[in-house]
DNA sequence: GTTAGCTTTTGATCAATATCAAGGGCGCAG
DNA sequence: CTGCGCCCTTGATATTGATCAAAAGCTAAC
């Protein structure tokens, strides 16, 4: 199936996890002549191939990275939190296409005013080397990790709390063993992030209702039953 | 087949492409107290999960950094080049073992004297930014392409002056369409990297010999008769 | 030169996931 | 309220790559 064929109007995205608290890192870019921009579900910030002009952090919502090959088959490679960098690049141009996933907020900073900002660079740093993290994480997902395994590891990822990577104990703080999530992504959003088909992870999906490890309110709007059960699913264990 | 099942002491492994030159960005790390270290091959510079305390920057040779899951499946994340960046984390701890694939020297420094140090800084955005660009394309390959794509996309990423990503013309500067290679992997290495058995790629490396495209000189000596030839099977045309 | 221990290759079979093909459900427009 | 368009789900089948198994190459030590 080839993401060229969908018609890319209609589809409502992304995710948010419930309450997540702003960043130390996300203060400082305020602070730098950073414009902030609204963007609206599903708009283009830019497309792979472009120009690269600026540096944008989310400061709120959320928004995908992605590539496409020639014949249309997408893989995301980022699905991007507040606090994220995007838009670097170490030639001129893009090597993503960079599309909210619900309404998002973001600062954009001018890329030749970056160079000469100490601070900025810090936070940079900072900024890329936990993503960077979380695509180790994802290179492990998708080379080696089941269908099961990756839908059941990017359901962790959403747990607020769990901080998409691992497992932090066997319960939320209060010992509740359950959660409500808000996915702002489509099945083909999915599969294309987790490099499966929309069938496979529509069966996934509806395996875990059956098998009573996550109830299905709607498409987009999951409750976990059992938080520990699923993370044993992730094949971190 | 798991890694943990392997002996472990026997592994000739690694690549490094034929005078590779050394980015402008290299230069940067020796001014900052970086003391320079030598591993010899298949030498682990730190594991997965020790206390993350310095930043490397290898100069010469090539190290892997790789994930295990607890039944041993292993995925390598990054094939890193002179000039590139590891050890950064963002906990204490390391996400990935960093393991020489040839003999190697890197560049240490305490990520403490990081902080303070801004031409550093500026310097690491660049590396990360990179090696960042690499990981989206990886995640692309990982993703969605066959064992063909892959292969061919990793031989590709061998071949100097193609830069590892995309096609930058029909041939090497001199209209020359063939090259050698010194892959410094095994063909299990070559697998985690890619995200397939080793038995599968032994069996795309045949098939591409029998096509003609490549030569093998040695089982890590791989001559490209058809550069153009491979660079049209990597998906990306 | 021969043997032992790997690694790699090759073959046969199996299993997981993709592909192909209908339906079903939900939301929105009229 | 009704119908149309999207998604999403489910089923049947095909295909790719994994797994299991064994033989063939290398390399190094004796």
């Amino acid at each position: 199936m080839a993401y060229l064929e969908r018609d890319t109007n209609t589809h409502v995205a992304g995710f948010r996890a419930p309450v997540r608290p702003m960043d130390e890192e996300q203060a400082t870019f305020a602070e730098f002549g950073a414009r902030s921009h609204t963007y609206s579900t599903h708009e283009v910030i830019y497309y792979e191939g472009d120009e690269a002009k600026r540096l944008y952090q989310l400061a709120s919502g959320s928004v995908m990275l992605f590539k496409l090959l020639p014949d249309g088959r997408r893989q995301v490679v980022e699905v991007l939190r507040p606090g994220d960098i995007f838009g670097l690049s170490n030639g001129d141009e893009h090597d993503c296409t960079a599309e909210t996933l619900t309404d998002a907020n973001v600062y954009e900073v001018e890329l030749r005013q970056v160079e000469g900002a100490p601070d900025l660079q810090r936070h940079l740093t900072r900024c890329l080397t936990k993503q960077m993290k979380v695509l180790h994480e994802h290179a492990m997902l998708l080379g080696r990790k089941s269908a099961v395994e990756r839908v059941a590891s990017f359901l962790m990822y959403l747990v607020p709390n769990r901080g998409g990577v691992g497992c932090v104990g066997p319960a939320t703080e209060q010992g509740d063993d359950s959660c409500d999530l808000q996915l702002h992504m489509t099945r083909q959003e999915i599969a294309d992030y987790l490099g499966l088909t929309i069938e496979t992870v529509s069966r996934v999906v509806s395996d875990l209702k059956r098998r009573g490890v996550i109830r299905i309110d709607r498409a987009d709007k999951i409750h976990l039953n059992r938080i520990c059960g699923l993370c044993q699913m992730t094949g971190i264990h």
